[in-house]
This record gives C-alpha cells, structure tokens and sequence, in this order.
DNA sequence: ACTTAGCACTCAAACTACCTGAGTGCTAAA
DNA sequence: TTTAGCACTCAGGTAGTTTGAGTGCTAAGT
C-alpha cells in the first residue's frame, strides 16, 4: 500500500529534522516545516497514521515523533535525495587518496581514517581476498656474507620482504640456487599446500640449505596468511562520543567494545557486502549484530583488481545522515578502486625545471 | 621532612584503597585497613596533617580522603612495591610478542595493543631515529617486461620494496645499469641530500633512464621520510570509559581526541622519554599537555639497535595501579629490546620428524 | 605529648513533591 | 476531510527534605 503524496512529506521531514538536532518533533514544528497549507491537528492526524504504519514512533505520550527503523528504511528507499559532494569534498578526498605511499594496507588504513574524519563516524576499511593467493615468485638478494632479503610477491602482485640475519656464512652461488630452487617447488601453492611440499623438499635438499628454505617458506606462510586473514583497520572510534544517542557511557562503550573487535567486523559485517556494488546500508535492527541492534552501518564495496576487493564502512546512530555519509563513502570506494586500477608513472622525459 | 612511618603507612592505605574503588576513604575505614591499634580519632588526626602537608585531598568537608598528585608522587618514589609479574602474565607478553612478523611496524604496533589489553588502559608506542636515517642500497628486480620491484635498505638495515609498472619496455641490463647508478649516486643520503642529488644526476643521465631514476628516488624519499615521522599506535582507547572518573563524557571525549592527535603524543610525550631508561611516571599535573592534567602517563623505552629507540605508554587516571602498569610496561619494553637484538634462527640441520 | 571518646557539624546524594509546557488525542463544527 | 478547541499526559526542571558517612574539635585519660 502506498503512501499518500503529503504522508511522504511529512515523513521525510520529520527524518530529516532529526538527523539534524535528534529530537522529537511536533505537529506544529511540522507545519511550518513541510509547508503544507494544512493546520497541526491535520498534520497530528496524518502522524497518527504513520505512528500506526509503523513508520513513527513515539518516545512518550507527550512527547514528539522520531522516525522508526521501518522510517528510516522507507526514507532511505524512496525519499533520499542523491546528495552531490561539494568541489571542495572531492577535491579533498582526491588529495588525501592520492598523496604518500601505495602500500596497500596504508592505503587501506588511510581510507578509513579519511572516512571517518569526513564524515564525524567511525569507520572501518579492509580488504579481503575472492579467491586463496599464492606466492608467484621468489628473490633473494646478498646483503653481505651473513644476511639476505628474501622478496616475496603473490599472485596478486602484492610484494613482501624480510631481512634475514644468519650466524653462518654464505655466497652468491649459493644463494642463486636457493632461488631457483624456491621457484621451482614451491611457487603457485596456497598456504595449505607449502608445509606439505616444504616436507617433501627436506628429502630431497642438502643439509644447511633446508634450514635456509624453511626460513624463507615459513616467511612466504606468513604473508599469505596475512594475506587471508587480512586486518581489519578501524578509526575515529571516539567520534561515537559527539552524538547525544551516546551520552549514556554504557552504550558507547558496548559500541566501542564491538568495533575494536576486528575479527567480528570482518566476518559478520564486512564480507557479506563484497559482492555487492555500491552504497549498501543497515538501519538498527536490520544488522545482525546485537552490539548494532540500535546504530545503523553504511557500506560500500571496492574492487582492487587481481581478485582482491575491500569493503570500507562507517557505524553511526540510526537517526546518521545516510544520504551524505552514502555520498562520500561511495566516492572514496570508487577512489580507491580507480587508484589500484592505474599504473605508475611513466617514464618521462628528463626534467627541465630547475626552481628552488 | 621526613614523614613518620605511621604517615606513610596511612598515605599508602589511602592510594592503594583508592586506586581499587576510586572512592575517598575515611578514618573508620583506615583503621582496619592499616591494622594499626589506634582509634579513628587518632588516624583523623594524622589524615589532618597529610592533608596539611598536601598529600592528600578532600574532594568535599564531609567526604573521606584521596591522594593528591603530591601523594601519588610520593607512593610511586618510596612506598609502592615492585610488583612481580607472574609466570602466566610473562609467559602471554612472550607469546605474544614472538609470534608472527617481525616487521617492525606491526611489532610495535602489536605490542602497543597488547600491552592496552594487559593493563585495561589505553596505550600507545612508536618508534623513533636517534640520527637521520639514509639509504644504504638498492635493487632492482625485473618481473616482466614491463615492471619491475624496487628494494630500499636504509642504514637501520630496514627493508622495504614495490612494485613498478611501466608503461613502457625494460631489460634485465638497463636495470642493472640503473642498479649501479643509484648505488652510486644515492648511497647514504640523508632525505634532505636526495632532491639535489637526484638534480645533479639529471644532467648527465640519459632521458629515459632519468624517469625510472626518480621513480625510485621518490620511493626512497617516501621511505626516509616515513622513518623519520614515524607513525604513532593507538590502542585501546575505549578503555578509558572502563573507569569511573571518565563517566563523564565530556572528559573521556577530551581524552580520546588527545589520544588521536598522534603528532602532539610523539612530540610531546615520547620523544622526551626517549634517552631515559626503565619506566617513567607522569602524574596529573606533572604532564605538560593540558588535556593529561588529571589523568597520568606511564612510559618505557625500547632500544631495538642500529640508533632507533622507542617508546610505549600508557595513558589512564591519576588514580591507576602504577606499580602493575609500570611492571607489565617494562617487562614488555626489554621484550621488544632483545627480540630485535637476536638474529635469525641458525640454518639448521635438515628436519627428521615427520608428524602429521 | 600523644591518644581517645564523644558530639556537634557539614554536605553530597538520594528522595520527594510540585510545577511547567510541549505535545498529544478526541470531539464537534465547518 | 479539515479545523479549532480543550482536556489530558508526562519528561524534565526546581525546590525542599532526609540521610548518613565522615569530619573537626574538645576535654579527659595515659
């Protein structure tokens, strides 16, 4: 059954009253708000429906309406507007994505952090892995007669390196075979596969070079775990604190607990919303979560190619500004997408410039 | 002025009760609690002259006493014991610090965390270069024709790689050329040195060759660059609602936005513990930030070699448990030093066992 | 010179009663 | 269907009261 024209009206108004000063909001305030040419004891009786629908609800007899999650739902579904960002927005989103480092997991982290600056919400980012990554190559290179650096990159072209320190020494040729060797046994296999090859390998290899081998596999498990398991990076948790739903310290603390419980997010959270393109967003109740039943969660999705994709989301009190929150996180996860697509610099011409 | 010891084992009462229940504390109370034979009248008595003497406070005239900052001072100098940790508690920090990477930043990282969960108080670590570090060498590793992994040791033998795409072809000999001209030209540079460096260099360096030069270049600036503004960890920080003088969600508020200015943490804070040794306490007022005036800081540094220390620390109320938090802070401060002081496991005989 | 019992005093916190006013639901007329 | 009018509700604020833990002081005891 569909809503009236004016019904939607005052629905929309009432969520959009209280998204900004997160109070109750009368009949009379309602009038002068929408603009309706009608008087409050229309627009009461109009409330008095929508309170039945179940789209209202009432703190207490006297009191104003606030919108229910069912609200919220409709007023996310039919009545948002699409908010366009501001120049100056984009153009900070722009900077903060494309200035330091493109070490994944930074990038990661910073995108969390610049969410929840933006938006005045926690947040959190991750990335997760469609498929089980592999190590697709492996270098090692002398430092000096007693340490090596052990490079390490995975099918998805994420690169990782250790420096390994010995109490032995040890010479280029040998460390030459030892490369080719890695290559040969142990690239293309997920983490299960390496302890039972690295096994398989010990009969075959040499007495001092399995050690080394097994130093380098075991770092190679490492980062693939790492990379399986991969972290859960959250920010601006105080933030929770600026909105009035969370003056009573109890909440905001349950809240808080939950956020620093990364493997939870993750799981619960985060994945189901992989697959799913853009904005997707979780009204109270809605969440599965007890920890949410009464906060609402946005999320949007990013692809970083070579099968990985990362999810990027912000936790926030039912009564958060969806359109906008929706807005940003969407155009920070396209960022982020477009960035991974891109390749380096090219190599350019040699530079002319020569100021200070 | 010496105080007598019955002052003192009054004064200690007091900051050990209070640190417990965070409740002002009477005489009635005290004289069970002391087990000394004199009645309430006299322990009042002697409450009136700690409070004369400053060392204790009286939040109103009919309440009990608690320590001023003066009296905790005095606790922590001469009546608190060295707490002991136990086997179990010693045996998580090792654990817990010798498990997985040993990439420095996730060290310390990891070790801020754990050290807020040991403690139930927010904490914070970082590291920090005594000298300015520069690069130590490069190598170039060719993937496929059109990318290649770029390896930056600095002078601290930290390592850190990535990966290049070009747009355009590379050969294994072209990057063996461009290997011996960064070795050459970029070798022990401070961040400072590079940009002229890389401009003296352009003059004489063939045009393309010049664009792969200063896309590594710029890679080993971000590098330096990230060694000297070393990042900050936070963990933890809703352990500040777990206690009662933050209930007040204004002052937790306050608190936690100190807690994630980073910058302000490190400059401030660390860094001027840096050269001290073993644990070091700063209580209310002694802090200089006013956001710490009545909240206090325990700090421990870490010596992890090659000129970089680092500091870990942890932030709760002027009333907490000094003596554990001090204990637990350093045990894992030594930790940190010695797991970067040993070296790799030893290439080791190859394996017998073969358990499932 | 210290210790102690006794007692009047203080004051935050908890409880009570009361008032206020925003906002409602309902009714009866337009 | 809309509207004016009115009785009703109830959270939140204000003010007065009670309670009890704890004090400081005094005067007597050791």
């Amino acid at each position: 059954m569909e809503l009236t024209e004016r019904k939607k009206k005052i629905l929309r108004a009432v969520v959009e009253r209280y998204i900004q000063t997160a109070e109750p909001i009368g009949s009379k305030a309602l009038q002068e708000l929408t603009g309706l040419n009608v008087s409050s004891a229309t627009i009461r009786n109009e409330l008095a429906d929508l309170t039945e629908l179940g789209y209202l609800e009432q703190p207490h007899t006297s009191a104003g309406r606030i919108p229910s999650p069912k609200g919220y739902r409709l007023y996310v579904n039919e009545l948002m507007e699409e908010q366009r960002l501001s120049l100056e927005e984009t153009k900070q989103i722009n900077d903060a994505l494309h200035l330091k480092m493109r070490e994944l997991d930074k990038v990661i982290d910073q995108a969390g952090r610049m969410v929840s600056q933006l938006t005045n919400y926690p947040a959190f980012a991750l990335a997760g892995n469609a498929r089980r990554p592999t190590i697709k190559r492996f270098d090692l290179i002398l430092v000096d007669s007693a340490s090596f650096i052990a490079v390490v990159m995975t099918d998805g072209n994420l690169v990782k390196n250790k420096l390994f320190r010995l109490p032995t020494d040890l010479s280029e040729p040998q460390l030459q075979l030892l490369t080719t060797l890695l290559n040969t046994a142990f690239v293309g296999k997920t983490l299960d596969q390496l302890t039972p090859e690295l096994m398989r390998v010990a009969e075959h290899a040499a007495g001092s070079s399995y050690g080394l081998i097994s130093l380098v596999v075991s770092f190679a498990m490492e980062v693939l775990d790492s990379m399986e398991n991969s972290a859960v990076y959250t920010a601006g948790t105080s933030h929770i604190l600026d909105h009035p739903e969370y003056q009573d310290v109890g909440k905001a603390q349950k809240l808080m607990a939950y956020l620093s419980e990364e493997q939870t997010i993750a799981q619960s959270l985060a994945l189901p919303a992989l697959n799913d393109d853009g904005a997707k967003i979780l009204i109270g109740p809605e969440n599965v979560a007890e920890e949410l039943k009464d906060s609402s969660v946005v999320l949007a999705s990013y692809d970083i190619g070579d099968g990985m994709k990362g999810v990027i989301g912000v936790v926030g009190p039912t009564r958060m500004d969806y359109a906008k929150v929706a807005a940003k996180l969407s155009y920070v996860a396209d960022g982020l997408s477009k960035l991974f697509g891109t390749p380096e610099l090219p190599p350019a011409s040699p530079a002319q410039e020569k100021e200070e």
